[in-house]
DNA sequence: GTCGTGTTTCGATAACTGTCTATCCAAGGA
DNA sequence: TCCTTGGATAGACAGTTATCGAAACACGAC
């Protein structure tokens, strides 16, 4: 895409929270991700994406479902943006959204617990 | 150590955030969770007791990890506590934590992005 | 070019969060 | 009993975040 996510997205821990301590580093990457998740709004809007029909959503659609003013769905969603959760493309008069499904499979992965009978290779 | 988690942790929904969109009350409920992880110095005690062998660590063991007061550490396992993450149990002279596996593969599931497989048109 | 719709940015304020110091409670040993 | 150690609580402070209204910007239609 463009120039979003330059950043630790991607370079988020793999290795389950419940085998390994967490470094200071990976924690701070980490908590970034969860942090941007840390709003109800912002949640809502990542799943209104990301379940969105074709895997992408206009802004257009996003402000119907909340009693939030414009600018502070466009403060949550460049939040997201910028934990690299999900990217924008402008087509025409409106924004699409969709989600990073690498960085949502990699946060799954990071709280799967410690299943005994589970050994990673 | 009474009675944590009297709460959103074991009702928090399970359908994928990339399946259905979440409700209003479901979103809060995560957020929760979520803004309790946000957190690196919480991210890193939830990985130092999940992963510390028997499934529990005491507190001492917790403090010596960071360069924080106890108290602050106090305070970060109090929220994760809250939230439901971790319960606390005093044995004699010292505090043993364990994580709630449950709660963690709750997340783990919500967050699992949509499977190119199961397309929801 | 101008106009209208949709989206982002700016500036301000209220609420929240992380950290500290000081203090208090619980357990164990002299 | 008193004292020491581990851990939790209370209160305060600084920094951050969510929200808004107003203004600015981008695009398409005309």
């Amino acid at each position: 895409m463009s120039k979003q996510l330059p950043l630790a997205a991607m370079d988020a821990c793999c290795a389950p929270l419940a085998r390994d301590p967490l470094t200071a580093e990976q924690a701070v990457e980490l908590s970034q991700l969860f942090k941007a998740m840390a709003d109800p709004v912002r949640l809502r809007l990542l799943s209104l994406i990301a379940s969105h029909a074709g895997g992408e959503a206009c802004v257009c659609d996003l402000t119907d479902a909340f009693e939030l003013t414009g600018p502070t769905i466009s403060h949550h969603l460049k939040v997201l943006r910028a934990s690299g959760l999900i990217t924008g493309e402008r087509r025409g008069t409106w924004v699409y959204y969709r989600v990073h499904p690498e960085v949502l499979a990699r946060l799954s992965a990071v709280l799967v617990p410690a299943e005994p009978g589970v050994v990673t290779t």
